[in-house]
DNA sequence: AAAAGACATGAACGGATCTTGAAAATGCTC
DNA sequence: GAGCATTTTCAAGATCCGTTCATGTCTTTT
């Protein structure tokens, strides 16, 4: 475990931090806080962080200016983060001298691929072992997570985006039930403040295009009454 | 025993303190509670909590007002407590800047669920201890919590949210005697005003479909006249 | 043994929750 | 911007569940 990338994760709002750390952690990152300019380049100096996660809003010394000073001595992956408001930023993302962006408010999940991309990218070692969860499969279907590629009985059918990583998202553990909120939480973005009926509709488009191929309905997501769904491969 | 968390609840009603103080002791929590929310800001900054429970109505400084000012200085997590009312349908409560919230009345059970998962994703070494219990066992039967699934002689019943809810909260305390206003409170939610009989009903269909699968009836739940139910493994 | 109290059972109403389809809003591409 | 794809909202209809209540059964008390 010693070998775990560190990963040092910069934002002023507490809760962000918290939240990307979370999710860091549960894959398996080892991870640093900072929560403001100054902080994190001292942060980011003294230790040899495999990457780091920017918000580019920051008081004191901004993103940018922590980029700059970072960027004179080490080369380490660097994801800013940006406010959603500012087009220019967007745009110029990858202009202020970062890896790769990621838009607020973004979705943990996002996160946490784009940060395992960049650190193979990068060469990290722990990253280079060929990833053996490029694909799930349970009975006649077959998720391709690269190719975002989805077959069901040899049959490929075309997902949304959002269907794509809802299925996924839920495919990953079989047999749990996820409550709608979780749902939200995690497959949409930290803050998602529509109808929570909006997951139905997904799980429905799901259920049809599964079902499509198969001939049968609802084969792979079940509905817990009064609760949420469950991906489960035994009906 | 030092080193269990401590936690501060915040609310106007004393009856809610009571009940969460009770709860959260019995889960090995310590707990100081205050009543308003100057109360609440002055002991938050003077003593390192591992944890913040908040009523969003408070008098004088609310329960957001609180929040803000605690999160100057300090990155304690922190659940909101919510009115049904107050268009919580719409805000995720995350708005509030708080980690969790929870809408009242709420069934104490939950309340505790959310305040060990929020210790635990906050990295609060006490809480750190892998969770083993994702299931119970006894004899013939077996309860898979994240699955919501119950199996009684390697067969699956189906149970409602509410069958299910009480047969893990019994199921959890084998051999304790529960009362049918401890279930109501806890099962329920702490200000349920209906019939005490509604939870008979509820025992006699857990009977019935523990029962069917073992061809036994009243296998697990026993009655203890006058007082209530429990769930035993040796009748 | 009878009466009173407590529990068990079954049926039924009302309400909460899910499904579905379609329309509105949003985002994306050209 | 226009046109298309995707996402979100909304409401009607279907389904399932929780609660209540009436009645029957069991336990305890006198």
């Amino acid at each position: 475990m010693d070998h775990q990338p560190y990963i040092l994760v910069v934002d002023d709002e507490e809760r962000i931090r918290r939240l990307v750390r979370m999710y860091l952690e549960r894959s398996g990152f080892r991870v640093d806080e900072a929560e403001d300019g100054n902080e994190a380049l001292q942060m980011a100096l003294a230790k040899p962080y495999s990457l780091l996660i920017l918000d580019l809003m920051l008081p004191g010394l901004d993103g940018r200016d922590v980029c700059n000073q970072v960027r004179q001595s080490s080369n380490v992956p660097i994801i800013m983060l940006t406010a959603a408001g500012d087009e220019t930023q967007r745009i110029h993302g990858f202009e202020l001298g970062a890896d790769d962006y990621v838009v607020k408010p973004f979705s943990p999940r996002e996160l946490v691929m784009r940060v395992k991309a960049l650190l193979k990218r990068s060469g990290e070692p722990e990253m280079q072992k060929p990833d053996l969860q490029q694909m799930l499969s349970f009975r006649d279907l077959a998720i391709h997570l690269d190719a975002r590629r989805v077959e069901v009985a040899g049959q490929e059918i075309s997902l949304t985006p959002k269907e794509f990583d809802l299925l996924v998202y839920m495919a990953q553990r079989p047999d749990k039930v996820f409550s709608r909120e979780e749902l939200l939480r995690d497959v949409w973005n930290y803050q998602f403040y529509g109808d929570q009926r909006t997951v139905d509709t997904h799980i429905k488009r799901l259920r049809e295009k599964l079902g499509q191929a198969s001939e049968r309905v609802s084969l792979y997501i079940g509905t817990v009454w009064g609760v949420g769904y469950k991906f489960e491969v035994n009906p």
